[in-house]
DNA sequence: CTGAAAGCGCTTACAG
DNA sequence: CTGAAAGCGCTTACAG
């Protein structure tokens, strides 16, 4: 298996011209006549020639390629984020490479040194919830390769972020339910680590104190974001002398297992316990019954995140002021919410 | 942002020894003294040297990265796949980049065209089922970039495949609805154009013709593999005069329309109508009723379907006998058929 | 054991 | 308007 590629060198040798002549023609250089411009390109579509990219990467230390790091790409949160970070990187002309940290730091790690070393011209990534530590993507920078943050971000790290209000997704959710006469709400949390876990029980706590409801610590349980997580956090809410008559769930995988673990036990959303989380459209209207939810605009904040990442590229000052965008979330109830 | 890397010259000049001892040095050639080795791989370690691996790819015309495209990486047949792809790579010392065609043959194009001019090694895919044509990847091989099939293959192309025994499979799925009792039993085919969907097609009428069941035409409808397909052609199946007992559904996202569909018509599942599919088994076990469903090995075939990749790409003779591998599917009864 | 030189495919000052 | 030369970072015959 051999790959023959047509080279400049090759047209230029048929053409008998030089390789400087050809590379200009290529380029639609201005100093080109027009006639040895069309013999070239012509000859270069006849031959089915493409430049090497590999050598342009060479000469520019540039590839033309972006990083995307998401913990899951599984994920349909972060799927449709990646599909919005394409999206932006195609329309200017880049190549994304994505990269999955299965929520573990060491594989983060792992994805960041391939990225320096492929010599990525940049980073979007929605940081693993094990990485406390963010040194990693601060080398990266250091390197001169920028990184811009989305979903999950950091303080440790100054660049730009894309993040959605947590806060006040999850006030609307817990007003929500307040509205609809519960009263003893449960939050399952994510790990206390991540930065949105953070906003989104500050936005519960206050929702809870706008309306007079005391907060109560045994009602707030915190778990790793996955289903295992919400079923065996459920388990224990209900479990509780006092049961919660609502919950709300902080990811969607949390939600889904809290929405079994409820079927499971044989209580009735919403009549026995009202539930909403931060879900997945397509993924809430499937269960039964339909979740309430909090969704976030996943697409949007992939092309955002690209957009700010590639403007830092392309810029040649370094003295950029970095901006945090914060986006809107949308509250959308269901069946499992209505008492 | 400006990125200063450290490079085989700078070593070289701080050592003052030529860049071709310092390059043997690092690639620990027998032929360089242990001491200007050491010397040389020690200060490497200080200023934190590693290769560049743009000039070596330029080099050697191999960029030691695969890639795969798959219809949707928010399919979790496909992200699973992903995961066996991305394990061998890796193990191999092989990048992966994962593209998504959509299920649209111009975006397999574009993919296509972006691996051969980033002289991608190698690719693994899993065909986009609007892909009746697959003249864009005959051609990558023709450039001496191997192909590698999973899961969608195509007859029209000569490479390695690995995908599972979709006959079988569907054969069984058939077979245990007609030994529960079932007699009118429908299938929700994928797109015609598909493999999978024929081999399925085969399977499910065989599995009729042995109990003696005659084949009807009506009751196999054909669609987008995606919700909205299973939903539509549930309401189709079930205004028949004579309506199904039984549906089989072809894929994961058929089925999750066709249950759906069911519910919102008031039908029981299995009473009322059993249904099975080939699913993801996370997902089949969400749904109430879980749903009764055929499994696949999707890490498992991408693992072999890299490994056979890789192979090809490290053979150096061309004429390698290419194989088809079919990995078994696995039944997973669940209530949705338990008549 | 070590170095100078050529070359991978391209671009771009520098000459003419 | 066109060409010869240098160089991006590396490897590897070829000399010594």
């Amino acid at each position: 298996m051999k790959k023959v590629s047509i080279t400049i060198k090759e047209i230029a040798r048929q053409l008998n011209i030089s390789k400087s002549t050809v590379s200009r023609a290529l380029r639609d250089s201005s100093e080109i006549s027009e006639e040895t411009k069309k013999k070239v390109i012509d000859l270069a579509e006849k031959l089915n020639y493409y430049p090497n990219p590999i050598a342009i990467s060479l000469l520019k230390n540039r590839t033309q390629t972006i990083g995307v790091i998401v913990p899951d790409i599984a994920n349909r949160f972060y799927s449709s984020a990646i599909g919005g970070v394409e999206d932006i990187a195609y329309s200017r002309g880049y190549h994304t490479m994505i990269y999955q940290s299965h929520e573990l730091l060491e594989r983060e790690r792992s994805a960041s040194r391939h990225i320096a070393s492929r010599r990525v011209d940049g980073l979007v990534v929605a940081i693993s919830s094990q990485s406390e530590n963010v040194d990693h993507f601060v080398s990266l920078q250091e390197q001169g390769i920028p990184v811009v943050l989305f979903d999950r971000v950091s303080d440790a790290m100054q660049t730009h972020k894309v993040r959605i209000d947590d806060y006040k997704g999850a006030f609307e959710a817990t007003e929500h339910l307040i509205q609809r006469g519960c009263r003893r709400i449960a939050h399952i949390a994510g790990p206390k680590a991540v930065s949105i876990t953070r906003f989104r029980l500050e936005g519960y706590k206050d929702a809870l104190k706008k309306y007079g409801i005391d907060f109560q610590e045994e009602w707030v349980l915190h778990t790793e974001i996955n289903q295992a997580g919400g079923t065996e956090r459920t388990y224990q809410l209900m479990a509780l002398r006092e049961r919660p008559d609502a919950i709300f769930g902080a990811s969607d995988r949390l939600t889904m297992g809290i929405h079994s673990a409820l079927r499971q036990l044989g209580y009735k959303m919403p009549d026995d316990v009202a539930v909403i989380g931060f879900c997945d459209l397509a993924m809430s209207s499937l269960l039964d019954p339909p979740v309430s939810s909090i969704t976030q605009p996943s697409f949007e904040m992939g092309q955002q995140a690209t957009s700010l990442l590639l403007d830092l590229i392309e810029s040649k000052n370094t003295l950029v002021e970095f901006e945090t965008r914060v986006l809107q979330s949308n509250i959308v109830i269901n069946k499992s919410s209505l008492k």
